[in-house]
RNA sequence: CGGCGCGUAGCUCAUGGCAGGCGAGAGCGCUCGGCUGAUAACCGAGAGGCAGGAGGUUCGACCCCUCCCGCGCCGACCA
């Protein structure tokens, strides 16, 4: 709607503009200022006109009358509101109109003259819109709505109430709590706003200011939750200064029941601080993971606004203010506020709502400005923000919780939660205690779909992680958040689960691999002491304490997805594909009991023992099952270095009552570089076996005989491991010579059929298979393993 | 628009962050093959990335600078 606002030609600036305008202050013809707007309802509340100070403005003379707006709008306006032979009487820059005073519409109140750098000419300038700027863009390429001058009122929007202070107005809003207007607005007194909407519009067509109206579709803020349209309304609230210090010094707790004195301040002496100074300095004080949380912390309490904690809600914890019923004073000091928190104490806080305001206040309680004992309890909540902000101090020095201490080590929750808890929790930590209430804080990113987008439930993208524990269950779940890098955003959808549970199958049948092969094993009786074992077994427990090592370091710097990655690398790579598969043969074919057998045991219950602890805070579930079938813990107690027994030889119940695996017990590093080269050695023969595969020389290896050339510093390498070879590239047999210097290659591996036939026991080929009329069928090894295990009373197959 | 962050093979991550240096790595997945005593398993080989894009600094940049593009969080009486 157009509403013309009369100027008012008393004032001698008023005079003065009219004789610009028109040559003469008494001409007869009227100056009308042209406002546009989308909500009538806020016009009773008109107290100013906004224009542009770069805009140029017009006066537009049409039917014996003259209207002030935009340069640029005066086709459009004119055509819209059918003026008759308009022509432009005068031009002038927007800052001429600057305190010239107007007529409100309809009532018998000015109406200011501002300038105002938010004044658009796209229309939809009201603060009560909130278009966004692209769309007001678009908007104002297409179709212009709007005069260029901006119906102000100061206690209904934003912008109106910037402005609005900057004059001087009164942040006036005659709109109570209902959304109806108040007594005071003449002809609409006790309306909804919404429902007035038309009454004043017909109000002012009847009145002859209102020029045109028409229905006009454009965005407007709504309700969240219930979706119906909000309104804009300034009211008093209650703010907590950021910048003010404070009056009096803290009270500082002492330290009466042995809780650290570092925990809390006495610098009772010290200068009051505000709380923002408080804040910037601790910010500083705490560890910030991932590091740039301190930055961004700090931007943010640098252009923070006071804290509003006065929320309009029924529910809530109370604001603790009486206000004097004669004199309106706020009432609000250290007595009445001790007073009541002694109350709430024993009564929650139930009593403010339960309690006349007599019975809140100290006996005999007087207004210490009027001296009346007559008060009103103020019923706004507090922020519950400010809640939760409490927290630290709630829970942490309850007493109904042994073993807490304030400040917290860890606060942990996403990067929103920078504006909320994060910063709630200071606040109330530097109130309490002058300090921050935690010593780190660890902040998480988004769980985003495949392609990198927000999830949201009417995107259809979201993964709902109930449905997915009921599913494949907690533990993998758990898997996923420490496989992705949790600091930045992570994504999530069907097929990445997907490969997590089979990351997790591939984890978890590692593991039962282990656990399979060491049936019948006692560690207290079986075990091979660490300079007993064979090489390779100890190579295994190097590579174990490698990986201990690792993963402790990024648990402890919360690099949860290295712990995932050092783990899962170590079960694929160095366990399945190398050790496990080598060691195999020695588990299926050495005699039960023989040393080479239980060598290798004993290295598979120390690795399972530590993968079990290591695993235990990421698949509780999983660890604990691995821990219930580890030998050690099956029935029997544990040497010290049997594993699944904490230092010191006990049996824990549970994985989660074990200790993380020590580092450097296995650790060998110069055996970890020979075999570092010895598997480098393994790929070339791989590689050769694959193209002797290929051309159907052979199917399994074991069907091969691999004859290896190499250099002279390879080949004493290799020679140092001559009767091992063919059991770490898992061949029948292997022959080894010298190669010539000159040559091109470091190793050359050929590859040939293995002499003799297969062991039926075994499969390896062996030319000596058929020598043993006992058991014709079989090698020599095996043949001593089947004699080791009758000597023993076993049955051998 | 303002504050902060992210963008390396199909996927998850290394390397790279104020110490820039030869042809950017791993595992999974994929393709092909082997094994059949981890079998709703296991082993091997192979293909696959101009490090979001464009400039700049430099003898030399994934790594430093600028701009652009894409994405996320915050700027809400939602916790």
């Amino acid at each position: 709607m157009y509403v013309k606002f009369p100027l008012s030609e008393d004032s001698v600036e008023a005079k003065a503009f009219k004789r610009e305008l028109l040559g003469d202050e008494d001409d007869p013809r009227k100056v009308y200022f042209l406002i546009w707007t989308t909500t009538p309802w806020t016009l009773p509340a008109n107290l100013g006109i906004a224009v542009n100070p770069q805009f140029e403005y017009a006066a537009v003379e049409a039917g014996g009358e003259v209207y002030v707006v935009a340069g640029e709008l005066v086709e459009t306006v004119a055509a819209k509101l059918s003026l008759n032979e308009p022509h432009i009487v005068a031009r002038f820059p927007g800052s001429r109109l600057d305190l010239l005073e107007a007529r409100h519409a309809w009532l018998d109140r000015p109406s200011l003259l501002m300038l105002g750098d938010h004044v658009t000419l796209g229309g939809e300038a009201d603060a009560e819109t909130e278009l966004d700027v692209s769309e007001a863009r678009d908007r104002r390429a297409t179709g212009k709505a709007g005069t260029g001058l901006v119906h102000t009122a100061p206690g209904h929007g934003h912008d109106d109430f910037v402005i609005g202070k900057t004059y001087g107005l009164d942040i006036y809003c005659p709109v109570d709590n209902a959304g109806r207007f108040t007594a005071e607005v003449e002809h609409f007194a006790g309306e909804g706003v919404f429902e007035a909407n038309p009454h004043i519009v017909a109000f002012l067509r009847e009145r002859g200011v209102l020029l045109f109206d028409e229905p006009y579709a454009h965005r407007y803020p709504h309700c969240w939750r219930c979706k119906n349209p909000v309104i804009f309304r300034a009211t008093p609230q209650w703010f907590i200064s950021l910048d003010a210090a404070a009056r009096d010094a803290v009270e500082v707790e002492r330290d009466e029941d042995g809780r650290d004195l570092t925990n809390y301040t006495d610098n009772e002496e010290a200068a009051p601080e505000s709380l923002r100074a408080m804040a910037l300095r601790e910010i500083k004080n705490v560890e910030w993971v991932p590091a740039w949380g301190e930055e961004r912390m700090r931007n943010m309490q640098k252009g923070r606004p006071d804290w509003c904690v006065s929320r309009q809600r029924v529910w809530g914890v109370p604001i603790p203010v009486f206000y004097c019923s004669a004199c309106g004073e706020a009432v609000a000091d250290r007595a009445t506020i001790n007073h009541v928190a002694d109350i709430f104490e024993r009564e929650t806080t139930d009593a403010w709502y339960s309690r006349p305001a007599s019975s809140l206040l100290p006996e005999g309680f007087k207004c210490p400005k009027c001296g009346s004992s007559e008060f009103t309890k103020e019923t706004d909540i507090l922020d519950v923000w400010f809640d939760s902000g409490a927290s630290s101090v709630a829970v942490l020095e309850s007493e109904r919780y042994e073993g807490l201490r304030w400040p917290a080590d860890v606060y942990l929750e996403g990067g929103d939660q920078f504006r909320g808890w994060f910063n709630s929790s200071l606040m109330v930590g530097l109130a309490a205690h002058d300090r921050a209430p935690y010593r780190t804080v660890v902040t998480h990113g988004w769980t985003l779909d495949a392609q990198g987008r927000a999830m949201h439930k009417s995107a259809g993208n979201a993964v709902a992680p109930e449905e997915f524990v009921k599913d494949s269950g907690a533990d993998i779940l758990r898997l996923w958040v420490v496989s992705s890098d949790f600091k930045e955003d992570m994504r999530c959808s069907d097929e990445i689960l997907q490969r997590v549970s089979e990351t997790y199958r591939k984890i978890r049948n590692t593991v039962r691999f282990a656990l399979g092969n060491l049936d019948g094993f006692d560690p207290a009786t079986d075990a091979v002491g660490l300079n007993e074992m064979q090489e390779i077994d100890r190579w295994a427990l190097a590579e174990l304490d490698v990986v201990i090592t690792r993963v402790l370091e990024a648990y402890r710097t919360y690099e949860y997805h290295a712990v995932y990655h050092a783990l899962y690398n170590f079960c694929t790579v160095t366990l399945s594909a190398r050790y496990f598969d080598i060691i195999k043969d020695r588990l299926y074919t050495s005699a039960p009991k023989s040393h080479a057998r239980r060598s290798a045991q004993t290295a598979l219950n120390y690795i399972a023992d530590a993968l079990a602890r290591m695993l235990a805070p990421i698949l509780v579930f999983t660890a604990d099952e691995i821990w219930e079938n580890l030998p050690g813990v099956k029935g029997r107690r544990g040497g010290a270095d049997a594993g699944a027994a904490d230092e010191g030889g006990a049996v824990t119940a549970s994985v989660h009552l074990a200790e993380f695996p020590v580092a450097g017990v296995g650790h060998d590093a110069r055996l970890r570089e020979r075999w570092v080269r010895l598997f480098e050695a393994r790929e070339v023969v791989l590689r050769a076996l694959e193209e002797a595969r290929t051309s159907k020389l052979i199917g399994s290896g074991l069907e091969a005989r691999v004859r290896i050339a190499a250099k002279r510093k390879t080949y004493e390498l290799l020679e140092h491991y001559r009767e091992e070879l063919r059991y770490v590239f898992i061949v029948s047999q292997v022959s080894l010579t010298l190669l010539e210097e000159a040559d091109a290659e470091e190793l050359r591996v050929r590859v040939e059929r293995a002499d003799g036939r297969k062991c039926e026991r075994c499969w390896n080929y062996s030319v000596r298979v058929g020598e043993f009329t006992r058991y014709p069928a079989v090698c020599e090894r095996c043949v001593e393993a089947l004699g080791e295990i009758e000597a023993e009373g076993g049955e051998a197959e």
